[in-house]
RNA sequence: CGCGGGGUAGAGCAGUUGGUAGCUCGUCGGGCUCAUAACCCGGAGGUCGUAGGUUCAAGUCCUGCCCCCGCAACCA
């Protein structure tokens, strides 16, 4: 017996800081689909998804919620309507699931590190920057707030940190040729933007390490150190298959990956520093890495504060788990950004599934049952409509096996779904009604309604990967037996016995009500909103604890202004270009990142309250020179900010104390 | 002149190496009645963002411009 073809797939581990959304549903249906596609043609199928649960977001939301960070990914991974959940819900087929927290994992990520470190790719040297000494935290200089510690607002000092590195660099070329000759990654419209926006500009080494938080794994000889994200979390990929750890041990086996399922967002990841680093272990490199679109909402991103997250449970259990697979990977095309909206799952649901294969299957076994009582004569008779479909459907596994090589799921199953089209057509074109009229015409109709029942077979079988239990309906009304519901039995048209038994079943997917349905999800989501923010819930920043001496607070020169002119800064979002009056009889300017909350015409001629010693500072290439003041709250979660807007009388210039 | 993607029927999208502009939904009209008021046929609807250029011929190639979306930057 020959030994199987291997294939390994992996979607991204997955960061729980919060509950996952319906784009994560999206890449994980999408692998998930692509592995049942595999074992299908029999591939020995890898498929391996997990969590990335270290860092320093994942410390800081633990504290807040009083939890240890263990005891916070613990509850978003294994809890109550969490990740490991939601597959189960998705039906997703994962072999394993790792997460950055397991020992086999911890031990692994340690070799490696060391590994790199001993060969020369990993050295220690500093990373400097703006340290602030009481808030133990250091900075960038752009983060810095006029030369001071964003938090605190204090002085900081030259410092550096010591760091571990990985010599990036070193790999740049190699990488490059990587991008540019090879087709790893996929789609090629990504390369363009790895090459010119980082390979480019030139790469530089990569900090992997962190000592500013510690929720992460240590370096074992250097144990104030832990591993930043880089190495940690894309060496998943080989340590859950046992790569320096004994808990596994089919390294060999599976590795180099198939294929990588990553989003848009992470492509340079995967494209550049993973590659980078399978090199400095010496280490086959993955076949391909696949960059797939987001799931838009609104024609914008899906965020938690724009409110639009999209809840895969909500829509699983209303309209079943088979149906949002279909709808997520028909909709789509894999490789590029889609709109997601209630409507177009409605739609498809309603016309795919509903209109044109539900009620396939429920008007052929309806007619079984009424012409023959379900089960078929021996006596049938061809005819000239038999040629196409039969046609169709024989030619389909190729089509569809094309698509599918391309992860061209969308047009996958539009293979399918032109047979099941062609299929109600030719139910028109034999009318069966007609030919049950009179006994003589009974083998013809018994042989279309064959006819049928085989398509039904072949199409129920590629659809196998994307709706495993709707299939096993379709299976189980058609009789069709495990032996033809394979992969081989999907390029031999006419496997079904002629006398094979078909039974009017339940309708596989009942229509949907849109408007109504649309009207409830709108209620829900309203709801929802309305129950995360129950009126509008304000929040202001905590009181400073810190006392500010009485000369220190005498330094800052705070004086009203009146806005002469005021425009929006060319290229920027945020920014307003003020040309003020601040009563010296030379105009200040200054700029102030308010334009999310005022349209510039109508600030002109308003008296505002601005610092004015506060050091000069370029920002998109004009001068600011000093600070707007303002008030700023949060609303709703969402930050409010209202300029200092002060009695019209009062003259520029005029010196606030 | 930071990087990239995109602007094609009311909506959402295909359009490969340049050669009569397609698909799905919706809409209008017709047919059928086995079926989940489903199915089948037909029609209407587009100067392919814009201005030039190359060509016998351009949605498809070249140049300029406008608009949208990401990333980056910026947000004192």
């Amino acid at each position: 017996m020959q030994e199987k073809k291997k294939f390994y797939i992996t979607t991204p581990i997955y960061y729980p800081s919060d509950k996952l959304h319906i784009g994560h549903t999206y890449c994980t249906v999408a692998a998930d689909a692509m592995a049942r596609y595999k074992r299908l043609q029999g591939c020995d199928v890898m498929f391996l998804t997990g969590t990335d649960e270290h860092g320093q977001k994942i410390e800081t939301k633990a504290e807040e919620a009083g939890v240890t960070p263990k005891q916070f990914v613990d509850n978003i991974v294994e809890g109550p309507q969490g990740v490991k959940d939601l597959w189960k819900l998705m039906n997703i087929s994962n072999d394993r699931f790792v997460r950055t927290t397991d020992d086999y994992h911890v031990e692994s990520i340690q070799k490696i590190f060391k590994k790199m470190y001993d060969n020369g790719d990993i050295y220690k040297g500093s990373y400097k920057g703006k340290y602030c000494t009481p808030c133990e935290s250091f900075w960038t200089e752009t983060q810095l707030i006029n030369g001071c510690c964003p938090d605190c607002g204090r002085p900081v000092t030259d410092a550096e940190e010591e760091a571990y590195f990985f010599r990036l660099s070193k790999y740049a070329d190699r990488v490059r040729d990587l991008l540019e000759n090879t087709d790893f990654l996929q789609p090629r419209s990504r390369v363009n933007e790895m090459v010119h926006n980082f390979l480019d500009p030139g790469l530089e080494d990569l900090c992997v390490s962190r000592t500013s938080f510690t929720w992460g794994i240590p370096v074992t000889f250097d144990p104030k150190h832990v591993v930043y994200v880089w190495i940690d979390a894309l060496s998943n990929y080989i340590t859950a298959l046992g790569y320096g750890n004994e808990k596994y041990d089919d390294f060999d086996k599976y590795w180099p990956a198939d294929v990588h399922f990553v989003g848009k967002e992470i492509v340079r990841f995967h494209s550049i520093i993973w590659p980078a680093m399978l090199m400095s272990l010496g280490l086959p490199l993955p076949k391909h890495v696949y960059g797939h679109g987001w799931l838009l909402l609104d024609g914008g991103k899906m965020s938690k504060s724009k409110g639009n997250v999209v809840d895969p449970y909500l829509l699983a259990e209303r309209y079943g788990v088979d149906a949002l697979r279909y709808f997520l990977l028909r909709e789509f095309p894999f490789g590029t950004d889609g709109n997601f909206s209630n409507e177009a799952l409605i739609s498809r649901i309603n016309v795919d599934l509903a209109n044109n294969l539900g009620n396939l299957l429920s008007r052929t076994t309806a007619m079984a049952d009424k012409y023959f009582g379900g089960t078929l004569p021996e006596d049938q008779a061809e005819g000239p409509e038999d040629v196409e479909l039969i046609a169709m459907t024989a030619a389909l596994r190729g089509k569809y096996e094309e698509q599918m090589e391309k992860y061209a799921f969308q047009s996958a199953l539009g293979e399918i779904f032109t047979v099941i089209d062609r299929a109600n057509k030719y139910i028109d074109e034999t009318a069966p009604w007609v030919l049950a009229k009179d006994e003589a015409n009974k083998p013809r109709l018994a042989r279309v309604l064959y006819n049928l029942a085989e398509t039904l077979r072949i199409c129920g079988t590629l659809l196998l990967p994307f709706m495993p239990d709707t299939a096993a309906k379709i299976f189980a009304q058609i009789n069709a037996p495990a032996e033809l519901q394979t992969w081989q039995a999907a390029a031999e048209y006419g496997r079904l016995p002629r006398t094979v038994t078909l039974h009017k079943g339940e309708n596989i997917f009942p229509r949907i009500d849109a408007a109504r349905e649309i009207a409830a999800l709108e209620a829900i989501s309203a709801k929802a909103q309305a129950a995360a923010a129950p009126g509008p819930k304000v929040e202001v920043e905590p009181f400073a604890a810190d006392q500010v001496d009485f000369d220190t607070f005498c330094k800052s020169d705070f004086r009203v202004v009146k806005v002469k002119a005021c425009d929006a800064v060319p290229k920027s979002k945020k920014l307003l270009r003020f040309t003020l009056d601040d009563g010296t009889g030379t105009d200040r300017q200054i700029l102030s990142g308010v334009h999310k909350w005022y349209e510039p015409e109508t600030l002109v001629g308003k008296t505002l309250v601005a610092i004015v010693n506060l050091p000069t500072r370029k920002m998109m290439g004009l001068e600011s020179c000093g600070m707007l003041l303002s008030a700023i709250h949060t609303e709703n979660g969402e930050e409010q900010l209202h300029l200092m807007m002060v009695d019209d009388a009062i003259p520029a210039g005029a010196k606030l104390e």
